[in-house]
This record gives C-alpha cells, structure tokens and sequence, in this order.
RNA sequence: GGCCCUGUCGUCCAGCGGUCUAGGACGCUGGCCUUUCAAGCCGGUAACGCGGGUUCGAAUCCCGUCGGGGCUGCCA
C-alpha cells in the first residue's frame, strides 16, 4: 500500500508554527515511506477563509522545503483540492446518509439543543448524550450524523496506542449546517475517503474528533485511515502555543531572520529525536529515520532560545558565499537601495566576520551599517562607557600611528595599532576600546582592524578626528 | 461538570525491568582563549510529581492520587 498523507490548513488566519510542525511530520513521513504528501485546504468555514492566507499557506510550506506531490497548485486526480469546490459533493455524501438512516435532518433551534445540554450537565453526564435523533422526523434545517449506540469506537492510534471512546459520549454532531455547508467534520472525512488517504497525522487537540470520522468513513462504507495524534505545541506558560506567547506564525520567523533549515531542525525536534546525542542533523537523515512510533506523548513547549541558538548554528554552517548571497537583499534593505559595486565589495570584505556574529539573519544590516554611512551615529551607552579616562590619549595616538601606516591592510593596520599601545601604556581594552567605538559607532563590531581596512583610510581618519572633536567639547 | 490525552533537569529529547551514583541539547553559571562581541574549549547547576503494589530488582509494569493539557459549536 502506498503511504498517502495530507495536510489541511484552514485559510482563516496566518500559517501557525503548530500546524507547520504537523506538515513537517506528515512530510517526513510520507518522503520515509516513499509516498505522496497532500495539500489540501480546508475552506468550509466561508466567513473566515481568506485568499491571502492560502497564499501564506504555500508559501510558508515552500519556504520550508515541505514541497507536495499533489494538492493545490500541484494537481492530481481530485480537482482543485480546495473544500469550497466541492460542496455539491458533500451534500451529496450527506443526502445519502440521510437516505441510508445514518444521518437526519434536525430543525432544533439552539434553546432547545441548550436545554437538552443544561439537563445532561445537571446529571452528570456528557453535555450531548440527549442530543440524538428526535421521534418526529424533520425535513429542513441541520444534517446531523446519528451516531449508532450499539457499540464504542475503537481504534490504533500511532503515536498512542490503543484508544476508545463509548458511544454515549460521541454526539450526534452536524455535518452539514442548515445554509447548506458542510462542517469540517464531513467534508475532512469525504476527503480523505476520496482522495485514499491511508494516515491522518494531526494534532492531538483532533483526537475526540476522531471517532466521529470513523463512524462517518464507516457509514459511507469506506475503510478508516489509520490516525496518529501528535502532541501539541504550548507556549512558555503551558498553554495552547497562541499569539498571547510573541510570534505563532511561521511569516514572523520567516521576517524574523531565521534559515528555513534551522527552523526545519528544531520543528523536527518538537515531539521527536534523532537518536539520544544528536541535535543538528540534516533533512535528508531525518527523512531516512523518521518513525511515528518514536514521537512523543506529551506536549512541547516552543522554546525560542534554542531556535535562536540553532539558527546560529546554521548561519555559521552555510558556505560564505552561500551566506552573501542570503545577506545580499537585508544589505539593500538597510541602504534602502542596491548596494553599488564598492559598497558590495566592502560588505563582502568582512562578511565571515559578520556571519560569525548573527543569529538571526535579519541582525545583518544593523552590524553592516557602519560599513556604509559616512558618519556613524553612536551608540550612546557604548559611548559613556567607553569615552573617558585615556579615551582622548588612545584617539590621538592612534591618529599619529594611522597616519604612518603605508599599506591600508588589517595587518599593518594592527601594527600601527600595537605601537599605540605601546605609546600610550594602555592595555588593548583601554586603548582600542575607544577606537572601536569611533569607528563603527559602537563597543560591539566586528574585529577592529578588518572593520577600520574595510571603510578605508579617509573614512577611519576622519571617524576618529570626529570623535576626538567631540570629546574635547565635553 | 463530562470524555479523552499526559506527567524524566526551567525547556526539548534519550531511557522502553538490572549496564541509571539517570544521558544529550538549549538556558543559566564558573573558568580558559581573546582587540569588543560572538564563536570555540573545559567545568558546574538542575529531573524520574506523590502513595501503594508486582518483582530478587522499577524512571521503566499495575492501581490510586495529585498536577498539566485538549475537547465538549450550525470553528477547524
């Protein structure tokens, strides 16, 4: 049998890491086993979906590398693979449950349903267990499923084993509103059915929903998929990880500097492992060790820190021109325009220095400024903290031994700068510290010497006589 | 309230009856290196929720308890 999973984003919001890490598990699942993963979006909540989110839906998934092999946009046998294309056919599927005595029509209006709910809270029961066929028939208003009551749902979930749900706590739910549109729990099942889906891989908070979409495969005489329930993703409170916790959309990580792969490693991480040593790994092993029976039960919480130390770990692992190339587009960010050629040249100059620095791709223009402006602007702080004492005797010393340098290389840069020291009795914290700062605007840079060769001579010179200017005015 | 899931360092994972004085990673922290910051290297901190069983032996199995979470809608 062929492995067919599928992933089913609702386009009502923006993509949310936690669906991104139930797409990334049934990609890998599907690309261990050598099967086709599916996209399919779940639009039957018509108030809410948004073209737009589908569109931050692909381009999230492709952002990731989660490519599909049929689905929206990639074709297949089953249309356009979006719910709103296909609701004559779950009316369809509803008509003949209706027919087949699996489903009814039910003209209840919410007081009546709230009453029956209110006397099943009062005795202790399940809030739906009155909520069942009525005696009369109707003939208009809602579908719903009638939930056979002669035996529990049982099934093998994947990731947790045995599960079983008594009737008597299985409601009699909606599968088709009174408007005509079906509720997820229909048109997700119909789906599945058609287009062979053979393992649905999904959040934990669907596992009561799960007995429903038996019973519903079951009655359109079809064969369940096999289920596994994933844990969820908590926020650093223990919570359902919502936007109450920073950024929940992959759109901000992606904007937020962070390499697809680091993202990637560290999703995977979230419910699952490599083995019991291995943190950073490659798409390509986790694919080839990939097991539903390996991921955990419980719940994990999405720890940004180590996200941010990953990415460092990738930004640092990407080949250096790999690098300028990924850097090139936040460089024309900062200068608001396409670097010119000297400017480009510049950047490239000191890049590993700089890719050695970031964690975050997105901290890249701000430690590159002070390679383009003509006067850098201080960093207040750094110049409190460093401007004073022998501050003004380092500035003025290194004017001199600048001056002598011939060619404009870190190497004599440095030597000229150790003659400072040497002149002044100043240890290398004292006596450059002040350089640093009047040369990149701040006490954090990039390495002095390659810093003050990359702006070029003139630009050093006159940094460091600004400096020296304001100094004396204070 | 009802149903369901779940409980190993602050966090993510390893552990699937003895090799556990519980391992790795992030974080935090001490030190080294050092022109700043990173990185790197060495070290430290810190967990089997609790109570009963089963067993020669339990983090690992069973029961209970307490805790956390999810669902309970004409959202998905």
């Amino acid at each position: 049998m062929t492995v067919r999973v599928r992933i089913a984003p609702s386009p009502t919001g923006l993509l949310h890491v936690g669906n991104v890490r139930s797409a990334l598990f049934n990609w890998l699942f599907a690309r261990h086993h050598g099967g086709t993963f599916v996209l399919r979006i779940d639009d039957t909540d018509i108030e809410r979906s948004e073209a737009k989110y589908e569109d931050d839906i692909k381009t999230g998934l492709a952002w990731l590398g989660l490519n599909w092999d049929e689905g929206v946009d990639a074709g297949g046998p089953h249309g356009t693979y979006r719910q709103s294309d296909r609701f004559n056919r779950y009316r369809q599927v509803a008509e003949q449950l209706v027919a087949g005595g699996h489903a009814y029509y039910d003209e209840r209006t919410p007081e009546e349903l709230d009453e029956l709910r209110a006397r099943a809270q009062r005795e202790g029961k399940h809030p739906n267990v009155y909520i069942r066929r009525p005696a009369a028939d109707a003939t208009s208003g809602v579908v719903r499923f009638s939930v056979p009551q002669d035996a529990a749902v049982e099934f093998v979930d994947l990731v947790r084993d045995e599960m079983r749900f008594g009737q008597e706590v299985i409601d009699d739910f909606v599968i088709l509103r009174s408007n005509g549109v079906p509720t997820y729990h229909l048109a997700s099942t119909v789906d599945d059915v058609d287009y062979e889906i053979t393992h649905v891989i999904r959040g934990e908070d669907l596992l009561p929903s799960t007995p429903k979409h038996i019973l519903l495969t079951r009655a359109m005489e079809a064969e369940p998929a096999v289920y596994a329930h994933l844990p969820l993703l908590f926020g650093p409170d223990g919570k359902k990880l919502s936007k109450r916790h920073g950024d929940t959309s992959l759109k901000a990580y992606r904007r937020g500097g962070y390499l697809p792969e680091a993202m990637f490693n560290y999703l995977s991480l979230l419910g699952w492992s490599y083995d019991s040593e291995t943190t950073i790994f490659s798409v390509e092993q986790a694919i080839e060790r990939f097991d539903l029976a390996g991921v955990s039960k419980n719940p994990a919480v999405f720890d940004v820190d180590k996200l941010q130390w990953m990415n460092g770990e990738y930004v640092r692992a990407i080949e250096a021109a790999d690098f300028t190339g990924r850097a090139r587009p936040l460089i024309e960010a900062e200068l608001g325009r396409p670097p010119t050629d000297d400017e480009w040249d510049t950047f490239v100059s000191v890049s590993t220095l700089i890719q050695e620095r970031v964690k975050l791709m997105s901290e890249v223009g701000e430690m590159s400024r002070f390679l383009f402006v003509d006067e850098v602007s201080f960093d207040e702080p750094s110049w409190s903290k460093v401007m004073k004492g022998d501050a003004k005797v380092a500035l003025a010393a290194a004017l001199r031994r600048l001056s002598e340098v011939g060619d404009w290389t870190p190497a004599s840069i440095e030597a000229g700068l150790r003659l400072v020291l040497d002149d002044t009795e100043l240890n290398p914290r004292k006596g450059w510290q002040p350089l640093r700062v009047a040369v990149t605007g701040s006490q954090v840079s990039p390495p002095l010497f390659e810093s003050m060769a990359a702006i070029g001579r003139a630009k050093t010179i006159a940094r460091l006589q600004r400096a020296l200017k304001r100094l004396e005015r204070e």
